[in-house]
DNA sequence: AATAAAATAAACCAATCGGTCTTTTTTAAA
DNA sequence: TTTAAAAAAGACCGATTGGTTTATTTTATT
């Protein structure tokens, strides 16, 4: 936003560069749900046209091609999850408690309308990992850049002392992503939420378990 | 199998039956690895026919469509991770034994290439749960089928003492396929065994302190 | 060997795919 | 208010989609 006010004053094209940034946040924003309900192979043109409102060409005029449209879906869904936890883990004041915004906020996932179409990591994921090298290289990355979120949670939790020190952050990351994006699987396809909280509880165990 | 042979003896048909029996098996055999690995909506016809070097037109004189194709590719993977647990499984010779053959399959996936792929009942559902009825469907009835014969496996452990009493059957079974979907996903999607193989640790620790 | 039926191949179909090109509308600057 | 450029709309493109129809080959029975 600033870099465009800042060409404005050079080359005094501000309203132009705006007004193609509000479609092009209007398409991202619209078509995140979409691409994370039909996936990205499921996802057509007219999808994305029809759920923007927008004409073929001012999407094309916005974006190179459908590829560039969900990545940037993809991003803003991830960044929509990322906020939420900021938002949620900011406003705890212990180590524990942080660790159990994550199992506490897939348990309610329906309250978050980012998450009902489901986990942007775990769909992409699976579809992505054989067919989209792009997409696949997301979903990598968001996998690593929580995993190394929940570590560092961990690793300050032991300096301090609110976390027993003797605990594994590698191990305890890599157990809650997991049992949270397998549980959560589970929540979507059965449409239930038994396996979901069942799943959750036991891993608010664990987090338990790790108190000094 | 059988059916069709009682055919034969009433109606002389059996040659004509048995050889659409060999190229409907083909035909599910070849594309169950495509489906898996590209997905529903992916997956073309054209895949199909180049996977099974088969015309258009044979494939549809023995499937009515590409869903009929993709269910029967869909149970055919999940026949086949069903009857390798099943194998390994009858190879022990106690519960808690019995129990760690999930873990440690999954941990060994890239040996078995029904699995390479991705897990059948993974990739299925986050394709299918909010597209695909009919594959939802299918999704939803594995993971209950697996849901309960690892109860099963551990209410006959209680009863045989081998598993403690105060065990929660569900509760271990839903720990176990969540963590085992979660660890997988990010395995194939990183193209690392390292998150597999700690999280599939960490579950033999939870197996192990159900032992009696 | 002749024949009828079953199985496969191949040509064909309308619809949709992602993407481009041209026209129209909107916009901001002069 | 005129004008030039940017943004959006809509017609258009070849390729591919799932699916059908017709022709050919294979098969088992007579």
């Amino acid at each position: 936003m600033v870099y465009f006010i800042y060409i404005c004053f050079v080359e005094g094209a501000i309203m132009k560069m705006t007004k193609s940034e509000n479609t092009k946040q209007l398409i991202v924003e619209k078509t995140a749900v979409v691409f994370n309900t039909k996936g990205y192979a499921g996802t057509s043109m007219n999808d994305i046209m029809a759920a923007t409102g927008l004409s073929k060409g001012c999407i094309y005029g916005n974006f190179e091609n459908k590829d560039d449209v969900a990545l940037a879906a993809f991003d803003y869904n991830h960044g929509k999850v990322n906020e939420h936890m900021k938002v949620k883990i900011s406003a705890t004041d212990n180590s524990i408690e942080r660790l159990l915004v994550y199992p506490h906020t897939y348990k309610n996932y329906f309250r978050y309308p980012y998450l009902l179409a489901g986990c942007p990591i775990l769909n992409t994921s699976t579809e992505a990992d054989d067919t989209h090298p792009k997409l696949k290289e997301r979903a990598v990355r968001a996998l690593d850049f929580w995993k190394t979120s929940i570590e560092n949670q961990i690793k300050r939790g032991i300096e301090r002392k609110e976390i027993m020190e003797d605990t594994n952050p590698t191990e305890i990351a890599i157990v809650m992503i997991s049992m949270i994006e397998g549980a959560f699987m589970q929540a979507k396809v059965t449409n239930r939420t038994k396996e979901l909280r069942i799943a959750m509880d036991f891993l608010e165990k664990i987090i338990f378990a790790l108190k000094t």
